[in-house]
Formats: C-alpha cells, structure tokens, sequence
DNA sequence: TCCTAAGCGAGACGGTACGTCTTGTCTTCCA
DNA sequence: TGGAAGACAAGACGTACCGTCTCGCTTAGGA
C-alpha cells in the first residue's frame, strides 16, 4: 500500500471518530452517560454498527479515547498551575495549583462539565482527571520543596488531597449552577486547601 | 391492621431482607457490584425472583437501603466526630471531623470497603456517604462557630471540602493496601486539611 | 363429625363457592375467560387467595364445575329433544335434535353463550358440551331406530355429526349477532342436517 | 433497499424462520401446543430469544404465520373439491367438498393433526381452517346454484355448516384413531351432510 | 363457658415465562 | 478495503401469574 493511499483513508478514518465522538459528547449533555446505548450513538453520527465496533472496543473506550484531548485541554501544562507569565518579579503567592482556569473551562462548557462531573457524573472521569491532576501536582510540589527537606505528609498524599480538593470544590460549585465566579472559587480553594499544604511542606508563601 | 399481628411476618420479611442484602454484600467483595446480576443475588440468598422484586426495586435499591444501617455505623453521631468521652478538661483540639474511626472500620471490612470507594468503587455510595458526611460536617462547624460571626467560605463549601477530603484520603489509603495506621492517617488529616479551616472560620484550635 | 355439625359450615361454603362461581361468571362476560386471572376472582369476589384453592385446583376446575348446573340445564333431558308434550297425536315429525331451546336459551344469556362458544370460544366447554350432547343424541337414535336394523354409518358418528352441527349453527349465529330468530334457526337445522340422517338409519320421517 | 442486495439476507432469515417453524411443529407433536415456551422453541432452533421477537410477535404468531403454508395445502384449490380430473363426461356427481384428500392428509401426518384438531387441539387453528372452508365452500356453492336462484337457507350458514362438519368428522376421526380409510369417511361425509344441501339449494346431484 | 376445628383474609414466597433491551460478533453487499 | 446494514447469540431486565405456604382472626358447634 502506497503511503499516499492511507492519507485519504486516514483522514476518512479522522472524520468517522470524530462524528461518533462528537455523538457521544453531545448525548451525554442531553441525556447522561449512562441512559445512552451503542445504538443512540451510530443512529447519532449516522454510521453502522459494526463501524463503531471497528474504531472502539466500546462505549467507555469511546468516551476515555474522545476525552483525552479534554482532559489535556483541561489540566494540560499549558492551562494548569501556570502563574501567569506576564507576572512580574515579585509573585510573592507561589501557586501549586491554579484554580481559576479549571472554573473558567468548566463555566464555558458547563453542561458538558456538569453531565461528567456534576451529580452522578461519570466516574470514570474523574477518575482519569483525578489521576492526572494529582500526577501533576506532585511534580509540581517536588520542584518547591527546598533541597533536601522532608514533608510531614507524604508527597503523594498531599498531591492526591489538592487534586481531590480540586474535584470536590468543582462538583459542588457546578452541581449548584455556579453561584460563585471563577476567581472567586480560586480564592476558597487556595484559602481552604493550601494553608495545611504550605505548613507540611515547610514553605510559607 | 394491627402492627401487633404482623409480628411473624414482619420478622419474616426482615430475613429475607437480610439474605438480600447479605448476598449483595458477599457478592459485592467477590465480582463487584457493576458485575452483579439479580439473578446472582437470588441465588446466593436462595430466594425468588419475584420475591426480590416485592421487596427491592432494583440492584441499586436494595444498595442503597442495605447500605443505610452501614453508612450510619459509620458516619453516625456515635462514630464520628465524637471527642474521645474520657477526654475531659484540656481539650485543647476541637474537632470537626474525626477520621480515625472510619479508618479503623474501614481497615476491619476492609475488602468491603475497597469494593465499595476504592478503585472504581460505587459512585451512588461515595455520593451518599460524600453527602451524608458533608451534612454532619456542616452542623458541627455551627456548633464551633463563635456567636454572630461569619466564616469567609461559605460553611456549605467548607462542610463538602472536608467531606471530600476525607473520601479521597480514604479513596487512596484502600487503594494503596492501607500503607498507614489509621491513627496515622487521621493526624495527615488533621495536618492537611484543618489548617485552613480554622483560618477561614476565625477559631483558633 | 356428624353431619349435622357441619350444616352452617356447608351453607357458608356453599356461599363461597356461589361467590368464586359468579365472579368468573361475570368476569368472563367482561373480559373473556382467558384473560382473567386468579387474582381478578378473588378480588371480585373478596375472598383470599388461599380461600380460592381450597375450593378449586384451579381457573378451569372453578369452570368446569360452575358449568356442570349450565350446561345440564342446556342440553339435560328436561330441555332438548322434547317432544312438546302438549304435542297431540299425530306427532308426524319425530326429533332428534331440537335445536329451538338450544337457541333460546342461548339468546336470553347472549353475552356469556358468546363468551363461552362464540368468536375464540373456551374450548373445554365446547368439548364438553359436544361430548354431552353427542351422547343424548346417539341414545336418542337408538330409541328411533326400528328393531334389528343396521344404519349404514355407525350411529356414534351420526351423534357426533348432529351434535357438532348444532354447535357449528350456535356458534355462527352468535358470531353474527343473532340475526335469525331460534325457531328459523331449527328449521334450518332440521333442513341442512336432517335429510341425510333419516336415510342413514332407514327411517322416513 | 434493492431487493437483489438482499438475497443472501434473505434466505438466512428464511433459513431461521423455517427452523423456528419446524421446532415448533416437533415440540407440537411432543408435548402440545400449550405446554410449549418461548425458551423451548429457541432451544430446539438453536437461536437466540432475541432472534425469536425479530420475526415474530409471540408463540402465536409463529404458529399462525407457519400455518398458512399448511393450511393453503390442506384446503388449497388443488387439493379440495376437485372432481378427479380424469372423472371425464359423465360426472354424475358434482362435489361441493370432497373430504378425502383431507382425510389422506391427516393420515399421513396423523400426529401433528392429531395435536391440532384433535383432542383439546389449539383452537385458533381450527377457527382458521374452519374459516378458509367455509369461504372455499361458499364460492363452490356460488357456483353450482342455477342461474337466479335462492337457496331456501342462506349460503353462507351452509357453507358454514358444511366446513364445520368437516371437522367434527375429522376430530372425531383422529381422537378415534382412523377406524376407516380416507374414503370411508369421505363416503359418510357425503352421505350425512350433502342431502340436506342438495335439497336447501334446489339442485339434484 | 370455654375449646376446638374449620373457613377464611392476607400476603410472603419460589418458580417460571414473558416480551424488551442491549451488547458484541458476524456476514454480506456497496462504493 | 472501509463503511452501511442488519441478522444473530447471549443473557439480564422488570413484570405477571401461578400454586403453596404460614399466619392469625373469626365463628359455631360440642365439651
């Protein structure tokens, strides 16, 4: 087979995953995850069965494929913990974890946010978000900590409590149709998570 | 009908709730709960169909109240929370929420436990427990909160960020094969996540 | 126990059973006999399920039984096949079969002969009421057939000929509402099976 | 949907109605009509209960839509009322129905008649084939009577009635276990049930 | 008068079949 | 060859009845 051949073919391919995909995304804001069957989905993106059998093994491989780029556009370097890099000198307020970025995603798409998070989201989900975030953080912790110091509390563990922390306040603030800004909910979230964080660490702000 | 008469009866209907529940459980550490069938939980109670269907609607029903009676012995007024009885006069630490003893019974049912948060655990009883835990938390941060002073995070996001925390402590500490003892874990608790609650609600431990 | 003792008791089961009996009854006008169920007898008759098969082993054997007064009092001696006894000397048509009080009294309980024979009928009764009725007929023809004559077909296939043709004429005229009164019903009886059963047994009428 | 795409389709589903078809039959044969499942019949056809509810609605239909074929060669053109085709000239007796060829038919599969007709046969199946008889007999008669002639008893009862003694005949033959050939009980199906006819429509055969 | 047996209501229970639903595999044809 | 169409096996679902059963209440003689 000519590599030219599979251009086409691959882009054909591209176009295939990204209807059903795209199906899937938009009957889980409509009806939840859980209500939709395979069926919904090609009847959805208008392909057959056996298409879709083809490109996944299932629904949950759909969904965890598809939401790759989501969740990397969500805590992806780029988005996450990233203090803001027009911040001049003196950043006295070292950040481990950025907050508001995560609620302004989640407001843009917030019922898409709300059906995989909120209520009985889509464990599955966070769980992957869950991991990805507390992987990060850890590194995130490791690079502040002072040379040759030991925490109190393990790293992992506290990695793991700012990114459930992370999750908790999200699902709270999105189950309850967003009552605060954004930014608002960076500060709560810095107010309530961090100080038990600076003190294990040894590092005061 | 006069409750009097029921009494055989009603004593009949609570074993085979019992057997319901219990199979449930078994069944639960063994394949785990999305594996199970009606079909499985009949068979290991030795009942009917039809009898299932007159006591339970569903799979999640006969969860849900078989896990009542767990999720009070667990996060009840006598469990949680309790500062020790015999720790009279220099209670210099009040608390909010004390871990230890969910630890602990989550350290004796442990395959139980595991089955039900850890992993990917039963999101209907996280939520419910998550829920529960929140709302005990919630009154107790009134009982701690001087007179007339207001808290600079709602007491409702702080009540879930607690009870959150405490899931994913418990969340990881079952998924890592309990590294700590559960003593331990409620110090990390204690360490991580007070902090900034005692600063947001102006009370100092 | 003498029998004496259990005269109220046989009065109340007697009660009983006219209750289960006319229930079906009913029912079976209503809704047909194959769609009602145990369950529709006894709350139409409020009695307890258990009651019900204390009496009957079963729907058919509550039928079957209850039917035993109706269909004797359809095809018993003191309705079919009598000459008129008022009928004065010169009888000159003898009968076999008179199919004119068949029809009335099918007429005056429409709606249950309906029931019972008509459209998709209960077919137990059908079966009953044939047996019954080929069995009255064949000794009828004996009592008409001169002394030491053959028929040249077997009289026990006469009998079920003429009762199954009476059935065939019930059910054809209740299926189509009746449209012929029951005297024009037995002519036609006596005029479509008739001739061939006089020249079988040899006997002009 | 092109009906040549369809070909292979076709005759698989085909194949898979005729399995079910067939199963049903031998189950008929074995153990009734009424003692069979749903489950028994998928068995027996190596199919999946799914597969079943594809084709047909319920045990009924199955039987009714396997029926037709059966019914059609029982009471088909080609095998009823026709005079032997080499009966040439003097075909002294017109036949309105001639029962021999049903009779032979029964015969040779006595054991699935038997279940049908005899006996508690399945009633549906009888009205069916008491329906298309009769109208078969109704065009028959239609045809013999003379030009502008009024039978003295409606068309349609004859019709009905000669159908209807047809299979009393028949039922009476197969519970009794065929005392007599095909020809026999043709011959007394003639003899009992054609006189009457003969005479209501004015013809002399 | 008390006792005992029976009829009875209530309804839990085990069991079985139903018709529906979804899944994942497979086969066939089309472009 | 990728995709459309859809038949198919497998098996769980929740519902509906069945016939059995256990349990107390009531009632009407006989002790």
């Amino acid at each position: 087979m000519k590599p030219e051949t599979n251009e086409k073919v691959d882009r054909r391919v591209q176009r295939t995953r990204q209807l059903l995909s795209g199906a899937l995304m938009s009957l889980i804001v409509e009806k939840g995850y859980d209500a939709i069957t395979v069926q919904n989905i090609i009847d959805r993106a208008n392909l057959g069965r056996s298409t879709f059998y083809a490109h996944y093994q299932d629904k949950e491989d759909l969904l965890l494929r598809g939401m790759e780029n989501i969740v990397h556009s969500l805590i992806g370097d780029e988005n996450v913990a990233r203090r803001d890099e027009g911040d001049e000198g003196d950043e006295e307020t070292p950040r481990i974890l950025s907050a508001v970025l995560i609620f302004q995603h989640a407001k843009e798409q917030h019922s898409l946010h709300k059906a995989m998070v909120g209520g009985r989201g889509i464990d599955v989900i966070i769980k992957t978000i869950q991991t990805h975030l507390s992987q990060h953080v850890e590194e995130r912790i490791q690079e502040l900590l002072p040379e040759g110091q030991t925490p109190s509390v393990p790293t992992q563990i506290t990695a793991n409590y700012l990114a459930g922390t992370m999750l908790t306040l999200l699902t709270w603030w999105l189950d309850n149709n967003m009552p605060y800004s954004p930014e608002r909910m960076d500060e709560i979230f810095q107010e309530l998570a961090m100080p038990g964080v600076w003190a294990t660490i040894g590092v005061t702000p």
